[in-house]
DNA sequence: CCCTGGTTATACCGATCGGTATACATCCAG
DNA sequence: CTGGATGTATACCGATCGGTATAACCAGGG
């Protein structure tokens, strides 16, 4: 990665994530990054190229500051995944879920959806590992897909109620499955 | 509401949901009305308020379609308030909920966001009448906020997964926690 | 020393964007 | 029978879109 290469990536995150993908123009993009339009498309052939790299270095950035919150956690270390989505610092609470928002302003068939949806089965799977940990009683799978859901419906609307407040309660709710798990047996 | 208008508020609500708002010019708008530009800013006067009256009609058409729905069932209603989301006819699974959509695609300050807002409000409100109708033992508001979370968690990715499973499935565990407060006491 | 890869600068391309202007047809109500 | 509202048809506007072309500059390595 060239180092304007890597400026593009930057000026690309950040506009086309606050922006919206496309309601951002190439131009902006390469004027934010202190660039020439010639450079961005040497390094990335096409806006299309660039929001694929956009999309997969938001995913990479998310995980592994994920892998780097739960290394460090004592359990439950599903409520931990549940944290790293309001903690990490490329979120902003006005402007919700990064994946969400491509999803729906991308076309079908654009190569970003590869991503997005590789991003959110990873989520899913991680999350599996983690329940069958804090929760060995339950039905791991289930309880799974029902913490999934809520996390996905409170970061869905991150963007809509323009704060975390739903993220926070959907982690109440979450720990409380996980106690009513333990209970039981 | 002229004939044209009506035609324009129909293709328009194909087009913007389908293909998403940013990427439907109002040039297509209006040939797919076999209306000319003229009409359409003669009625609407602009984009930004063609979206607005687009939004409002997509939430009082679902609206008064929930409204049907739960005065013809029995309860517990709140499972039909779910099934009236996946059964309504204007939902496509490949493209999700059109309010989540558009959310990600308006830029701050939009008059849609007001549309989007009041409507995510009034089904939460709904929800929230239902379960303390189905749930008497429960602590209502709590335990609206918890079927909300599940119900937008899913159909957030109704667009992504392209198929209605999650929403099934969100209809599963909703009926559970009511099972669960019919139990307890 | 010179060649190559990375970069800047600038100008350009056709297409499409949201929005406007002009002129004419139709039709219903006063 | 006439005037205003509704509509069609068409042409146009400046701005911006994604993408390309040409030419020069500069640093590092064979």
């Amino acid at each position: 990665m060239t180092p304007a290469g890597k400026r593009i990536l930057d000026a690309a995150g950040g506009l086309f994530y606050r922006e919206g993908i496309n309601a951002v123009g190439v131009a902006l993009v390469a004027d934010t990054a202190g660039v020439t339009k010639k450079t961005l498309y040497d390094r990335f052939g096409s806006k299309d190229e660039l929001v694929v790299h956009y999309l997969q270095r938001r995913h990479d950035d998310w995980w592994a500051y994920l892998d780097e919150r739960l290394a460090a956690a004592a359990p439950p270390r599903t409520l931990v995944l549940i944290d790293a989505y309001v903690s990490h610092p490329g979120l902003e609470a006005a402007r919700g879920c990064a994946f969400i928002n491509a999803a729906a302003e991308l076309p079908p068939g654009h190569a970003g959806w590869e991503v997005i949806r590789a991003h959110k089965r990873a989520v899913r799977t991680r999350l599996a590992e983690l329940i069958a940990q804090d929760a060995p009683q339950a039905d791991a799978e289930d309880l799974a897909e029902h913490v999934f859901l809520l996390i996905e419906g409170a970061i869905a609307h991150t963007g809509i109620d323009g704060g975390d407040g739903r993220v926070q309660k959907a982690r109440d709710l979450a720990a409380r499955l996980l106690r009513e798990d333990a209970r039981a047996g």
